[in-house]
DNA sequence: TTGAAAGCGCTAACAA
DNA sequence: TTGTTAGCGCTTTCAA
């Protein structure tokens, strides 16, 4: 009396094992238990037999056998840089996106992560390697000779990348415009000292938000204040430190009215700086960040949101579609760049300036 | 005069590609490449000739190919409900430890999804078809059946599974502990009536929350008010509904001298509720959340931390030992569970309780 | 309708 | 020191 306990074994039913239990091939236990889309066909009869050993014996397809002949294995890649102890808020937002258009193309995902770039064209080649369809780069910061090294036999698409590559399409939101917006907005409140601690030089997101902020003062007809371009990394300590080594600079000197920070986590930063300095948000000075998370949703913190998640989402699918094209050897669109647009968010951290005079202490 | 270009084709170089190259068979090519375990040793020549043809050609192993033959992928799989729009930090802590591990471990890591638990019989079988060594399993509420069909060829670890299954490996935190002291605490300021937002009922963390809430009380010598202990989901919106629809109950009735939330989750979205009342958090009532994310951290909360990040890399060490057992036949240690230590994290929402008399409006 | 055979790219035993 | 062979589990022609 077989207990339902009987049939699990530490090894994984095979195909051959559910053939022999149905007393046929393992070739046509293959063709019943997938949809037969060879030519041939098997009877009704052979397919319940079939069906009924593969339930009996659990039998499950092996994922890498048949990765290894259909040279597919229904898995996206996700590489990005996710170092620090502190969890990055920037990609789960992007990675919330990708779980979600990849489940919606039946597709699981792996995370690859880099600890730094330089790593780089020694480890994004080696995931690369047959495990996975296709790779999603979060690539604010990719080194420039990574055309060379990017594997052509594997699809790949960007978010963010600082630079274009050929045949590899980039997922961006429109920094400049969203920065422009935002900053053009704190000018219309009347703010005129606005502070920027902006993103790391080299990644083309901070430049571009750096271009947008001047832009906004540019064409109010206002040249921003000296030395009010900071630049550090996209994190909280990068705020931090960025703003405390300013302020450090700068004592004596006006406060600022307002700052615009490149990231929500660099906002965060900055607000940890101002409150230690007993300085009221937006009461003394305004705060503003960029990316809209998790982070700045739940503070209410003013923001210009990018669509994190659709970008995600849309990765998937336009690399769903390269992989297509690579398949069936079509020459993928040569779409350079799809670019989503920002939002802004005005939360409980942006004000109008303050009347006070207030100098840095 | 082949440019660097030329040598990238659409196809990954095979090691038979490579052995042509270098003129020697397929096979010699492995073993030159790989460590050269087997009986066979290569000379220098060939081995010197087999590495200068597989740089030129780039060649990278296949992963499907070879995770057939050796049956392993270097893969771990980590599966949890990721329901919602909303990112999930509990999730993001877990998984940043988990990925961590995974690295140091020389594993990489396919993220499950499950949009529901119903369906976890199904797909958590389905994910354990080879392409993945292991799974990380976060089961608050797996189904009580799931003993009878989690697959026994692939090792699995939970982390805060709501109940014991033979074989598994369980990781934890000392929840009941960790509610326990926070609320002793609470009682100790002079609290008195403090409203419980719990978890839902079937996961035993939640339960144990509420069990650690009651004990202090106990400990205490004090009965906890009646209708002070609520149930709903780990999220804002649990949190939200949970204090929205208390607070429509009892009208006029005392308001709570704090709020103590299963989750940071939960308690910024009792945060939300209480601030939209216009009730100032700690000076009005004080609001003590639970697993110290990022969330609470940047928002100053008072917390109870898990080592969630702890749980993920523990998880791995865990799963990475038991793959080992499995592979060499050895019985795994039947380690029921790991409990890690919780701590308390006082925060900027937690103060004594307010001297003025306040009704719910 | 069914079975036999080849091959995906690699590793590992066995011969030479 | 090398090449040959077999096989991992599956899919897919091609014959029967």
């Amino acid at each position: 009396m077989p207990s339902s306990k009987a049939q699990r074994s530490r090894r994984a039913a095979t195909l051959a094992d559910v053939g022999r239990e149905a007393g046929v091939s393992a070739m046509a236990a293959s063709v019943a238990l997938n949809g037969a889309t060879t030519s041939s066909r098997v009877s009704d009869d052979t397919r319940a037999r079939v069906l009924a050993a593969a339930q009996r014996l659990r039998y499950r397809p092996n994922a890498t056998a048949r990765g290894l002949a259909d040279r597919r294995m229904n898995t996206l890649g996700l590489a990005a840089l996710l170092g620090g102890d502190e969890p990055n808020l920037y990609f789960l937002e992007v990675f919330n996106g990708v779980i979600k258009g990849a489940a919606a193309a039946g597709q699981t995902v792996t995370v690859f992560t880099l600890d730094n770039w330089a790593q780089a064209q020694q480890r994004i080649p080696s995931f690369c390697d047959g495990r996975i369809d296709g790779l999603i780069l979060l690539a604010p910061e990719l080194p420039v000779d990574a055309v060379d090294w990017l594997p052509e036999h594997t699809p790949v698409v960007s978010v963010h990348s600082n630079q274009e590559i050929a045949g590899i399409a980039n997922l961006e939101s429109d920094d400049e415009v969203g920065a422009f917006r935002m900053v053009s907005h704190m000018l219309g409140l009347g703010h005129r000292r606005i502070l920027h601690v902006g993103g790391p030089t080299g990644a083309l997101g901070a430049d571009r938000r750096v271009q947008g902020y001047l832009r906004a003062h540019a064409d109010a007809g206002l040249a921003p204040p000296p030395d009010h371009v900071l630049r550090d990394a996209f994190s909280a300590e990068g705020g931090s430190r960025a703003i405390e080594a300013w302020l450090g600079r700068h004592r004596g000197a006006p406060l600022p009215d307002a700052v615009f920070a490149a990231s929500d986590a660099i906002a965060l930063g900055c607000m940890e700086r101002l409150s230690a300095r007993g300085l009221r948000v937006p009461a003394d000075i305004s705060l503003v960040g960029f990316d809209d998370t998790l982070l700045a949703r739940s503070s209410h913190m003013a923001t210009v949101r990018q669509p994190l998640g659709q970008l995600g989402r849309r990765a998937v699918e336009v690399l769903t579609e390269r992989i297509g094209a690579h398949r069936s050897k079509t020459t993928a669109g040569t779409q350079r760049s799809i670019v989503l647009p920002t939002e802004m968010v005005l939360g409980q951290t942006l004000a109008a300036p303050r009347s006070a005079a207030l100098t840095v202490a």
